[in-house]
DNA sequence: TATTGTTATACTCTATAACTATA
DNA sequence: TATAGTTATAGAGTATAACAATA
């Protein structure tokens, strides 16, 4: 009988945990002829409608100049577009082209799949698992608006 | 009263989980003076002994000739040493330095905490999340085994 | 003056291919 | 021939600073 530690969960066991999977998603990003991050700004711009840069730089956690490269590529690929803003002729509102569209919709159903670590798991812990890291992300938030909106 | 959502954990929910925590983690690593992937070399190294640019490179789950880049970065910081191996003549192996030591003893303290989002959930919570987690872990060690080792 | 987005620049990380030196 | 590590190269992501257009 090995007893079970009883640790809490630490931020090596996350990073490895992430890192182990991380091959299976790059394997599905590649497939899909694009980058993490090109999948992650994709999946932020809405499935009707637009997106302004600033939003989307925040959303992606990076620098606007950053920003500016990642909406470049996906435009290279026909899968964006920019347009202008009619009420601030600062602003940029980026866009869905209908192949952006249908490559969304095929990230979203792949990174709403459990990866394979996981999937391994009981359905009873992968729904334990699921419930604690949502709960976890309710912190996250608010700890992220502490921050930003005091 | 609000349903809990029993769904099970999804690459989505966990990447989120990872980005939100990304910024907590960068500063860490910043304020030693490192990147993230230097800091995760510098943990693969053992406190005492050494490790072969082969096995490194495995353990980050990068190509050789990136683990090149990083280990020459941390050698100029004085950071680690390449020794040739005796029985061996193509094989190098790196060890820390003092210094090396002091900073990986840093850094391994600062990545055995919960990260803030999970710090702020209550400790029953965090254990419970530690436990499935790395049970999780040892489900992504088997099937790399299953992958690599048949 | 402040804000939005871009450009210029520099560094890290990433992989592939070609290479050196061993085995 | 095969393996360990390096170099050369190219592309992507990252941040900072300077800039143009607009508010």
């Amino acid at each position: 009988m090995v007893p079970v530690k009883q640790r809490t969960l630490t931020w090596n066991d996350l990073i490895e945990l992430f890192r182990s999977q991380k091959s299976w998603m790059n394997g599905i990003v590649a497939a899909l002829d694009v980058t993490p991050q090109m999948a992650h700004a994709l999946n932020e711009i809405p499935e009707s409608g637009s997106i302004t840069m600033k939003v989307l730089s925040a959303a992606l956690m990076c620098d606007a100049s950053n920003m500016t490269g990642i909406i470049d590529r996906l435009e290279a690929r026909a899968l964006v577009e920019r347009r202008a803003d009619p009420d601030d002729r600062r602003v940029k509102c980026v866009a869905l082209t209908p192949a952006g569209k249908r490559l969304r919709k095929r990230i979203d159903e792949a990174f709403n799949q459990p990866p394979p670590a996981i999937a391994a798991m009981p359905v009873a812990d992968q729904r334990a698992l699921g419930n604690l890291i949502r709960q976890a992300l309710t912190h996250a938030e608010a700890q992220r608006l502490e921050r930003t909106g005091s």
